[in-house]
DNA sequence: AGCACGCCGACT
DNA sequence: GTCGGCGTGCTC
């Protein structure tokens, strides 16, 4: 496949995006091989194209149009490309789709921007000004400059620079715009590892030499993750390759850059949605060409042309943020290990609340397992106490139970932090009427509007709708009788306020701050002590340091486990684990209090108990009983579409077109999560096979037997991430 | 994905 | 009578 005989005279050409294909084309006289980046004729446009394999044949060779031309840039790596073919087939996609994440809008296509320097020429100028002999003095050197720098050098005109340009005295050389990206030393920092850091960056780097592996590092905050795969990207810079490290958002990448930056020197590349443009194409062609060695990106990362990858790691690798939902639905951590798997080297999961696949395929020996210790004199997990919502009540219309007020104010009249986290924005989630109970909803999706007092607004999360408060209700039409239920950052910071009103605080969520810049600014303010107590959504809950934080409140540790979706289970753990984990550091131990209605819960005894591996054991053994991931595999089809009778229609179309499979059962069609998104209603068709079954040849022949009208938007997800 | 072709409402 | 709405379908 890879290779294309010399003797054929047509190749098949991938198109990024929507087309279906590959589509064959003749040469065209061109020299070209599988990866070649490539313009071709697609019916009265040019399109962008990779080459793809030897012509397939099937189209008469009499139509086939020739390869307008290839690229000048270097080709994508085969592994790439398989990589690409693998993830289509995984996923039930087209590989168009697949390609156009590797190549969204023909990165850096163009040969690299070129500029002109001069330096001494040959001839001799006619007249020697004063100015001019400075000039051509300084250009003994030999050395290349700009006009603009000859000109500051020898405190003379650029006027003075140009003519002896024109004069011949001076020469032009043309060079690269862009010098190469700066190359992080692995030497540049001594480090100081305990030792059982030392032996798991050892291992990891054993694993360098070893062909593929994939490694579960396991440590909880402050054990020492980072500093030891650092460890491994060193050793793989020392041995010339390139080396990815995948951040779950782009919100941790600043903290992260600096930490890399006092371990080798510089900062490495970076990429993720928040790059400009033109920095994106840079570093695209600066990886394709190997001078980018070190990498730290997001999801899409995954899909540069690195042509000597060595290592990968996946930081956070639990982290739901890994999975991509829209378009191509695909789980960056998965296929990462297949881009370790296909280039034969490495791979590295790193997390001190692992998700349950890799815990397993730790447990079962797919994986390696490397767990570190706390270190010594790390305050690592505070102690954690359950508060019991059902006996401590908070006073009516107030969601701090007493403890909670008392443990603030303790906090506060030591001169020490408070965190309250609370994973929900706004003032209140929901608005009801006292007259009639109507819940004012949201007219394009099912989802109630959330009361945003600041912004004196009602908003949707989903779709962006927002209206206001209206005076009466809509329903019945009673005046002034719609009432805010439930708790949002904004209305615990409005108690807060009220409790202690000189107490300096601050709401930190994503409707306050406004991309990473303010999100870091706010941080540092908390980190410098000038915040007293923060109220947090999700975004206070990673990787960052509060020394003087000591008391971490969670408002509502109930919320994301009614349901009772196993995944959610899941992923509620991590987050307490994770907030919990912000109090207490170093010198100062500190305490996390969580409201609960079910402190009898294994889920919350885990957490008070710091148990996490019993609770990984619980949920595993549920999910074997049940046959649910990673037992058992899911697939899960949304149809969705603007009009409601089509999808039905097609719904019962595919529910009696169902294959029948041993080991394989269909459930539904139901109303996804979100029975209304955007004004499309949303259908879900849930397949649950046995592990070793081949689930996307069942959700490929099932759809091909019963193709989506035009209308009907149709999304697979195979392993999803909810269950129910 | 683009970009055509194609068949129904308000404009010079 | 045309300009243009975006539904449907094809591109090697």
């Amino acid at each position: 496949m890879d290779d294309i005989p010399a003797t054929a005279d047509s190749v098949s050409v991938l198109l990024p995006g929507g087309a279906p294909g590959p589509f064959d084309y003749a040469k065209g006289g061109l020299d070209l091989k599988r990866g070649d980046i490539v313009e071709v004729p697609l019916g009265r446009r040019a399109a962008l194209g990779v080459v793809w394999g030897p012509g397939t044949g099937e189209v008469p060779r009499e139509k086939l149009k020739p390869v307008a031309a290839r690229f000048d840039a270097p080709p994508l790596p085969a592994v790439l490309c398989d990589l690409v073919d693998w993830m289509a087939g995984y996923v039930v996609a087209p590989p168009g789709a697949v390609l156009a994440l590797a190549l969204r809008s023909g990165e850096a296509l163009a040969p690299p921007k070129l500029k002109t320097l001069y330096r001494r020429g040959p001839l001799e100028p006619a007249r020697l000004t004063p100015q001019r002999q400075r000039v051509i003095d300084l250009a003994a050197d030999g050395l290349a400059r700009t006009p603009a720098d000859w000109a500051e050098l020898a405190h003379v005109g650029v006027a003075t620079v140009k003519g002896l340009i024109d004069a011949g005295a001076l020469e032009g050389v043309e060079v690269p715009a862009f010098s190469p990206p700066p190359s992080p030393d692995p030497d540049h920092a001594g480090v100081d590892l305990s030792p059982a850091q030392r032996a798991a960056a050892e291992a990891l780097i054993a694993a360098l030499d070893g062909g593929f592996s994939a490694t579960l590092l396991d440590g909880v905050t402050g054990s020492g993750k980072t500093e030891t795969y650092f460890e491994a990207v060193a050793a793989c810079l020392k041995r010339g390759g390139q080396a990815l490290i995948l951040l779950p958002e782009i919100a941790l990448t600043h903290q992260f850059m600096e930490r890399f930056e006092a371990r080798f020197g510089c900062r490495p590349s970076e990429w993720h949605s928040d790059v400009k443009s033109s920095e994106r194409s840079r570093t695209w062609r600066q990886v394709a060409e190997g001078e980018a060695r070190i990498v730290v990106g997001a999801r899409s990362a995954l899909f540069l042309p690195f042509p000597d990858l060595r290592l990968v790691i996946v930081d956070e690798e639990h982290d739901s943020a890994f999975k991509q939902e829209e378009g191509v639905v695909y789980h960056a951590r998965d296929m990462a290990v297949m881009r370790a798997r296909l280039g034969g080297f490495p791979i590295v999961l790193a997390s001190a609340t692992p998700s349950l696949e890799s815990w397993v395929n730790a447990a079962q020996g797919r994986y390696r397992h490397l767990s570190l210790p706390a270190r010594f004199g790390v305050a690592v997990m505070p102690a954690i106490a359950l508060i019991d919502l059902r006996r401590q009540r908070p006073p009516s219309g107030r969601f701090l139970s007493p403890p909670l007020e008392e443990a603030i104010e303790t906090a506060l009249s030591r001169g020490e932090q408070s965190l309250l986290f609370l994973n929900r924005r706004g003032y209140a989630p929901l608005n009801i009427c006292q007259a009639c109970g109507h819940r004012i909803e949201c007219p394009n999706c099912s989802s109630w509007l959330v009361e945003h007092r600041f912004r004196m607004k009602l908003a949707c999360h989903h779709c962006g709708y927002e209206r206001a408060k209206p005076h009466a209700c809509p329903q019945c039409g009673a005046e002034n009788s719609i009432a805010s239920s439930g708790p949002g950052v904004e209305r615990i910071a409005e108690e807060v306020a009220h409790l202690w009103p000189e107490a300096r605080t601050a709401i930190a969520s994503s409707d306050v701050l406004h991309g990473p810049r303010q999100t870091q600014d706010a941080l540092e303010r908390m980190a410098a002590g000038q915040i007293d107590i923060l109220i947090g959504t999700q975004i206070v809950a990673k990787g960052h340091n509060f020394p003087n934080l000591t008391l971490v409140g969670v408002v509502d540790a109930d919320l994301g486990l009614s349901g009772g979706d196993p995944r959610a289970r899941e992923r509620t753990f991590q987050l307490l684990h994770q907030v919990a984990g912000r109090a207490g550091r170093a010198d100062k131990p500190g305490r996390a209090l969580l409201q609960t209605h079910q402190p009898d819960d294994r889920l919350m005894q885990a957490i008070a108990a710091g148990d996490r591996d019993r609770f990984l054991a619980a949920e595993m053994e549920d999910r074997e009983r049940l046959g649910f991931p990673p037992f058992g595999r899911f697939a899960a089809l949304i149809l969705s579409s603007a009009d409601e009778g089509l999808v039905d229609a097609y719904a019962r179309d595919l529910a009696a077109a169902a294959p029948q499979a041993d080991g394989a059962s269909v459930w539904g069609p139901a109303p996804a999560l979100m029975a209304r998104l955007r004004g499309r209603t949303r259908l879900r068709f849930l397949v649950k096979t046995v592990r070793n079954f081949r689930i996307q040849d069942f959700v490929r022949s099932w759809l091909a037997a019963c193709p989506p009208p035009g209308k009907v938007r149709l999304s697979v997800d195979i392993d999803p991430q909810s269950f129910l």
